[in-house]
DNA sequence: TTTAGAACATGATATTTGTCATCCTTTAGT
DNA sequence: ACTAAAGGATGACAAATATCATGTTCTAAA
């Protein structure tokens, strides 16, 4: 069992407001586990008796829409938790978390959280913030898919994958996306969202070759963005 | 001065957690007044130094998108707080709230409420609640806007302010928007919004008088919205 | 290695939604 | 009461987007 003291989490999440003792406690209780590429981590619905870590890998977090369409709603990266929501409302989850990669995670159960909101200010305000954070994201997120072509939102879309997970060594996004997923951000149609990527691509902004996606030209893509 | 004990902010936000002495403090630390219909209470971008408490009426929260149109984020009726996301993430707010109709509103000073985080765990606690509970309903806003049609929108648009704000006697919503603001919930050209209205009216599922929206038959704009 | 299924791509077409123009109605101010 | 300005309504049309059909290219399992 790893100590918390020098994980990612700590160094992103609500945890760094935690103390020695308390990460002492952590690492006592908590467990560490493996999630393949295309697990499912929890369904919209669960109810979650704790919170996870993500030490490393990336998920999606995603809500079925009545239409039978998933919709991702945020993608969540390491150094990120996972189900703060959940707990701290109380209720099952309101959206589902499946992996983007293989990932590696630990979960906290409940009542070790419960115990750090109530003898740590510092960690609730922290957890707050973070909270606070999700809600102005999803709020711009909103405003985007209200307002925006869907044209624009891929344009958006490319850039925030490119700057949130970065790039491999021949430049192309680090973070592999099928179509139907990118689409399941931008809220379209699959096939849209193929046509307008091959667009982009003879313009001559992107470069495509199998799943891989280089943006060539960010200043356009940008100026499509906003 | 009037005491806070038994507002009807305390009875539904964060402020519920709050103890007698500290209600005291409350009441002699707030400034209270009213705001006209159409006056802004603050703008997105504003640097806010406290939150505010909604005794009476309704605003809306909304964000400029570049395309130059406003999209209404949330509506904030009385017994909610407004401002506690930028408060506690210590930035300028993203969003500017705008009274819909003459309101009565308590400002209290961001002082009084980082001390009462810190010397009262349950008001930190239900605080994040309530963030939270923002964040679900962003969340499900935001799914609705990628995957439901206009038309679908529209009817979950005419039922929330049905269930959330109520009827006349005359069974008309209480609140009243200008088609301009209905489309700028429903993210969509108010022309678009007119129509629809009309058709909805001429399927005799609403009734149209002026202003006035009286929902007829909730049940098929039920189907509609799913 | 073969092969079935998934993912990707693209054309044709239908539907939805936005834009522009115009006119009507209500409202607020003189 | 009159008038200007704002809000509401509607038609004609354009643009954006979805849907359906079909073919191609990957990919993983037998």
């Amino acid at each position: 069992m790893s100590k918390c003291e020098q994980c990612i989490v700590r160094e992103f999440s609500a945890l760094k407001a935690l103390n020695k003792d308390e990460l002492l406690k952590l690492a006592d209780c908590k467990t560490s586990f493996t999630v393949k590429k295309g697990d499912i981590i929890f369904e919209e619905g669960d109810s979650l008796d704790g919170i996870f870590c993500v030490k490393d890998g990336v998920c999606k977090l995603t809500k079925l829409s009545s239409n039978g369409k998933d919709q991702i709603v945020k993608l969540v990266t390491k150094g990120e938790l996972l189900g703060q929501r959940s707990l701290i409302s109380e209720e099952p989850t309101n959206l589902g978390a499946t992996a983007l990669e293989d990932m590696q995670v630990c979960f906290v159960p409940k009542s070790q959280v419960m115990e750090f909101f109530n003898v740590n200010n510092k960690f609730s305000l922290s957890m707050m913030k973070n909270v606070c954070h999700d809600l102005k994201e999803a709020d711009n997120v909103l405003v985007n898919l209200a307002q925006k072509s869907v044209k624009e939102r891929l344009a958006i879309t490319l850039l925030y994958l490119h700057d949130t997970f970065g790039v491999n060594a021949d430049e192309s996004l680090k973070i592999q996306l099928s179509r139907d997923e990118i689409s399941s951000i931008i809220g379209t149609a699959t096939e849209s969202c193929i046509r307008l990527l091959s667009d982009f691509n003879k313009s001559g902004w992107i470069e495509l070759s199998g799943k891989k996606i280089i943006l060539k030209n960010k200043k356009e893509l940008r100026k499509l963005a906003e």
